[in-house]
DNA sequence: TTGTACGCGTTATCAG
DNA sequence: CTGATAACGCGTACAA
């Protein structure tokens, strides 16, 4: 028998019936004193331990949490998903991984298999090309319930938790122009993401509260490939102004950026500034790290995200009260080297 | 019914047993052609999915796997994991994540969870402090085999992947020989680890292939702070002998070298040589990278570490056929800037 | 070719 | 206070 003892073997070797023991374990109320002792000295004795494939098939409940994200090589999704761990942990669940590697076809079959584990629920950070939402949709009549994070879908009913990058890159550019730098160019994302259109806001209201003009001409969509920046970079520095600082769409943008102003002979923080967003550990080994960052709290949204997750599942939210929750990002200066 | 049909529900609608229905749906020789077809046409009409959980149950089988491992926010990790998620996938397996943050209570509290919830095997690269392994000894009775990865345990009966650091450190110094260092300083780690021991052995070995006699003194144990690399740092640099090239023992202790380098007043590449192990992705944002950088491949450990796993849960492999698998480290270059 | 019966471990309901 | 029984969904040995 080296099969791990159950309630049924403690029954017998006791006389009891199935029933009672379990009670017993649970410190039921009436169950006799000296056999509720009885019964836990020899689960102790056999080591018994509850088998959780039993009860989650009977309780219908897994309590396992199924994330979804990109890419565990992004420190952004690194330290989201300790967010997601540390505060599943805390309610007693698990935490189910599956990396999309930014492809929708993947996602949608990680998705597919979660379901399948009867996962109680599902952490979503989105992959980049995905375009169909049907997966999801199809949760519904599973009734498992989803959290979007950071990568949101463009859909009406969901629960997300976001970073909001207006304030951040107010922030980012209020610094700019109070450091004296009147020409600011941005390269910004492709214009159907809600994340482009925000730095945008932010671009806009920062200028206006310097009762500043905003110029369209120095905001620059890209498909944030390495080729579209430098295109961008190209078109900024031969703009009829002098550009003195751009902010980047991100830390990879950044980096691509500074590559072909250095190219172009400019020195870094003394013809040019660069203000980004972070998703590199904004640490002493970067190269030419900007002056600052707009910090979008990974650990939070995870954190965030879950705890919705979780109060849903435990009743405490309506699955149809559909929590939007948006993190302000905030512009944090680079440490000195 | 918002409830997942189930095998009884098909059966019931087609005057059939469950058995049947069951059969049916596995393709079971024996089922009449029509009644199959039948079957599968009312599955796939009420979109059924047979319950996992009540599989897992009745198997005893969770196709899942543990994966308990210190951060993923480290790249090593992060890397590792997807190479474990991949071939997990491939057998599918899903995969359960627990970091324990470098923290031995966690990582025992975590494999305790992980054993309770029924995975089939454990993936396990320990937390720097775990000194007693009780933890994974119980899992023997339990039948749930382990594998480690690259920070394994000092024991003996145990499955391991590991890297070997000798092969790459060989390469790393005598890279630098060939370059014309002749004093040539190595930050190393702990004596009590195996892979300070082997990066030791990798010294000499280099040296010898040279002709050339090792010198002790230029070999230096630390204990992996950053006070303790500045310290090594101080000895090495006022060596009598002049020391123009160091090899750190990773990318952090790598990153403390040179800033203390360079507080000294010294020039990188100039004045001083750096060759670490690579932790960090040695991409073009690193201010100062090594020229050169030993890799450990984590994708492969993962990969490599999986398979053994899903060999042994496969029957493939004995449980008691303890598979120690090394693999070398290599010297890749820094690409140029 | 199909049906019956059973078991997996646990909890809940109902009876005593 | 405790026991018997059913139920969760599925697969499978045994019957027919």
């Amino acid at each position: 028998m080296p099969n791990p003892p159950t309630i049924k073997e403690i029954a017998r070797k006791l006389n009891l019936s199935a029933s009672t023991v379990s009670r017993a374990l649970h410190n039921h109320p009436r169950i006799g004193l000296k056999t509720r002792l009885q019964v836990q000295a020899l689960a102790r004795e056999l080591q018994y331990e509850p088998n959780q494939t039993a009860i989650f098939f009977q309780q219908k409940k897994t309590f396992t949490l199924g994330i979804v994200l990109p890419e565990l090589s992004e420190a952004f999704f690194s330290a989201a998903i300790s967010g997601i761990e540390d505060t599943a942990n805390k309610s007693n669940y698990m935490v189910l991984l599956g990396q999309s590697h930014d492809d929708a076809t993947r996602e949608e079959k990680i998705v597919g298999i979660m379901k399948n584990h009867r996962v109680d629920g599902l952490l979503v950070s989105l992959a980049k090309n995905t375009v169909n939402y049907a997966h999801f949709e199809m949760l519904r009549k599973y009734n498992i319930p989803v959290v979007f994070f950071d990568r949101i879908p463009d859909m009406q009913h969901i629960h997300y938790v976001a970073a909001n990058m207006e304030s951040g890159t107010v922030q980012a550019v209020a610094l700019l122009l109070q450091q004296g730098h009147r020409v600011i160019g941005m390269i910004n994302g492709p214009e159907k993401l809600i994340a482009s259109r925000q730095r945008t806001t932010g671009y806009r209201t920062a200028m206006q509260q310097q009762r500043l003009k905003y110029d369209a001409t120095l905001n620059l969509p890209t498909d944030l490939t390495r080729e579209g920046t430098r295109q961008a970079m190209q078109q900024l520095l031969s703009h009829k102004r002098k550009v003195t600082a751009i902010v980047a769409f991100n830390d990879y943008v950044s980096q691509d950026a500074v590559q072909y102003a250095l190219e172009q002979g400019l020195q870094i923080n003394k013809d040019i500034c660069f203000v980004s967003y972070a998703n590199l550990p904004l640490s002493s080994y970067m190269a030419f790290p900007p002056m600052a960052s707009v910090e979008q709290y990974p650990y939070q949204q995870g954190q965030q995200a879950t705890a919705i997750l979780l109060d849903i599942l435990s009743g405490k939210l309506p699955q149809d009260d559909y929590q939007q929750l948006t993190i302000d990002s905030r512009l944090v200066m680079a440490p000195g080297r």
